[in-house]
DNA sequence: ATGGTAGCGTAGCTA
């Protein structure tokens, strides 16, 4: 089974990129998040047409977004909500033999890395402290699950261009680092793609758009995540991180698809 | 230290 996430950025304004990266890398299941619309607005029927017709989905006007598209039926899907929030970042999918897919979309955290001036950074920091409250509570580490999206932290050193320049930036900054590996450590959580990518090498899955050239200066953080529990990780085959679709003409999305290929 | 770009929806918020 491949598995693949993206941060989409508007799935209407790019649903063209996602049907192409649908036809070009053939995952069983698509993750996205940052769709921008109400569900009663997510174009459903271009992804039924080419196979993809089990979709979950929970979005609201203008803001985040998440869904889960599948080829493989989903028996139930779950929104759940955070911080007292119905801010459309978190929906999870059963398929068949009891495997969940969680697809998640952590806040960003505004500009300034301190929560007693910056009520976004406090609320990441309270989104990340519940959630690892919860998985414990919740499911166990025998599960059977995937977790993946736009965790909008770049956890290693070399998840980042540069280590020392991002300490103090919001996605690099070490409470967030701290909180994140609590969340992973809660239930066991394998980094899928460091699994094949050695955690000395560079990977990045988002490059800004205000760079007057990604890719030559080539400023990206990984951002975005896949995540297995333990009994998954044995049947990791594979990975992918698509950094030519930051390129896609017309308009290209700022993070660029992950996937992972799982025996299961 | 600052400003740079993008989406939604048509101002100003969010990233």
């Amino acid at each position: 089974m491949r598995i693949a996430t993206w941060n989409i950025n508007s799935v209407r304004l790019r649903l063209d990129l996602v049907l192409r990266l649908l036809e070009e890398a053939q995952p069983d299941i698509l993750c996205l998040q940052e769709t921008k619309c109400i569900d009663d607005l997510f174009p459903r029927q271009p992804f039924i047409d080419r196979g993809y017709g089990h979709i979950a989905v929970a979005g609201m006007k203008g803001y985040n977004g998440v869904a889960i598209l599948s080829r493989l039926p989903i028996e139930a899907h779950a929104v759940t909500h955070w911080c007292g929030k119905e801010d459309c970042r978190h929906v999870a999918a059963r398929l068949p033999g009891g495997i969940e897919v969680h697809s998640l979309y952590v806040p960003s955290g505004g500009d300034i890395p301190d929560p007693e001036q910056n009520p976004k950074f406090a609320h990441k920091l309270q989104f990340l402290d519940e959630m690892t409250a919860w998985w414990p509570q919740a499911r166990q580490p025998d599960d059977r699950m995937i977790l993946v999206g736009d965790f909008n932290i770049a956890p290693l050193e070399h998840d980042v261009w540069s280590h020392k320049q991002l300490l103090d930036v919001v996605s690099h900054t070490p409470i967030e680092v701290e909180k994140l590996t609590a969340m992973q450590e809660s239930i066991g959580w394998v980094d899928a793609v460091r699994r094949f990518v050695p955690e000395d090498r560079k990977l990045y899955t988002w490059w800004s758009y205000r760079a007057r050239d990604w890719d030559v200066s080539d400023r990206g953080r990984r951002l975005d995540h896949v995540w297995v529990t333990p009994p998954l990780a044995s049947g990791l085959k594979g990975y992918g991180v698509l950094r030519e679709a930051r390129g896609w003409e017309p308009k290209p999305s700022d993070h660029v698809p992950v996937w992972v290929d799982l025996d299961l």
